[in-house]
DNA sequence: GTCTATATACCGATAGAC
DNA sequence: GTCTATCGGTATATAGAC
């Protein structure tokens, strides 16, 4: 297993940001065939994946449209150009495509996020960075977050208490940043996780309500900006 | 019609704006019964009010827990012990038991933020009550909201359209409220919009992500006291 | 006003030709 | 590896008895 033990990696723009991530849809269909393989009849990996790209990209583009449940297989059979068949040598049901989804992206998110947080910076440049990192990722991945947001309840009981960790995971990052920063006398908060979640509520909204930002020309790198500095103000000490 | 022309509504508590205000289901549903009586097939008002509220009660249920396209009307008769035909007495389609839980919905939010601002008050007192009044009103209907956030995309073009309306209407409240602030001295804000965005996104959180406060044991008044002390921090002028 | 029975269409899933 | 044809089940919606 590849380990990149917190190398920093800086990410000052999205542009950087989207190379360093290097989140070809591709390649995370290249993982998902690898680690699947028991349920995917197919066998040759070039077509696998070409295939599993199609049905992915598909989905997340009618569910995010109308909903996973609302989108029938004969729905994705039609906008992917696949058969009924054909689709169903790369899934054994409806909700295992859903899982398979779901699972990818929590992954993603973990990786990314730690990678892009330096324990060694302070805690004002880890809030910033980790602000930057996760606003960035949700605007690489938009699809899969805003699915994943929608679609949870619509998990399995398993699968649901994973997204929920995976949730709370999240907010456990900016918990930390900010206990670092008040015991260092740098930041000045009255109920860490509070605070933690209404900064996630702000980064959430980036995804849930893209129609908005992208209406009004919000860059993420706008919003970003914005957010540190929102943030700042209210949980920086008065100097 | 009745306009309560801006009559300062302290709604100091929770308990308070409870009891003020007055918006038990069965009002509600004798609204509706009157606005749609061309498409409710009943005609004696008691009976339909009755029915009314366990459709709505027993709609808003099911659809929180899985979704409301994937509530059956089979599931929706079979949990509210009316059968199938009596269901259609009610509504024409099952698309049009989706509009009317709607149109309800966002007059209800319209109607109540308006009265519980007092536009005499100063803007820190008007941000504060403008605050505390969308999440007790969110509390109070929270399975309208939570079921209006996650169902607008399902609507149609026209429900849709009037929902982004209503969503930026409520985020102009605190436009004018901070710019109100900013002209005299009080607020200092870099950028409204995005400003009373993020403020929007903390509120929705109280409902989004219910079941995280309530397993954190967190009440709506503190949320409310948080919000308003987090918001304060960033907006307002150095002293 | 409420029920049961049913029309019609589409759902997820599979078998078997190619 | 991909297709078409089709299975059994269930969806929305309606007709007609009571």
């Amino acid at each position: 297993m590849m380990e990149s033990a917190h190398v920093a990696m800086p990410a000052d723009s999205f542009e950087m940001f989207k190379q360093m991530a290097l989140l070809s849809m591709e390649e995370i269909c290249r993982e998902i065939f690898r680690e699947n393989q028991q349920s995917i009849k197919i066998k040759k990996e070039p077509v696998a994946v070409k295939n599993l790209v199609n049905i992915f990209h598909t989905t997340l583009k009618l569910s995010i449209e109308k909903g996973f449940q609302t989108m029938s297989l004969r729905d994705l059979s039609k906008a992917s150009g696949l058969s009924m068949g054909a689709l169903y040598s790369y899934f054994s049901s409806k909700d295992e495509l859903l899982e398979m989804i779901q699972v990818q992206g929590r992954r993603i998110t973990k990786t990314i996020l730690s990678r892009h947080i330096d324990p060694s910076e302070p805690p004002q440049e880890k809030l910033r960075a980790a602000i930057r990192a996760h606003l960035f990722l949700t605007e690489v991945l938009y699809p899969w977050f805003y699915f994943s947001f929608m679609e949870t309840k619509n998990l399995d009981k398993v699968q649901r208490k994973k997204s929920i960790e995976s949730e709370l995971a999240t907010e456990q990052v900016y918990i930390n940043i900010l206990t670092e920063g008040q015991s260092k006398g740098i930041f000045s908060v009255t109920d860490l996780t509070l605070t933690a979640g209404v900064i996630k509520a702000m980064l959430q909204d980036w995804y849930v309500k893209r129609w908005k930002y992208s209406r009004r020309q919000v860059s993420v790198e706008d919003y970003a900006d914005f957010v540190i500095s929102f943030v700042e103000a209210a949980v920086l000490m008065a100097t």
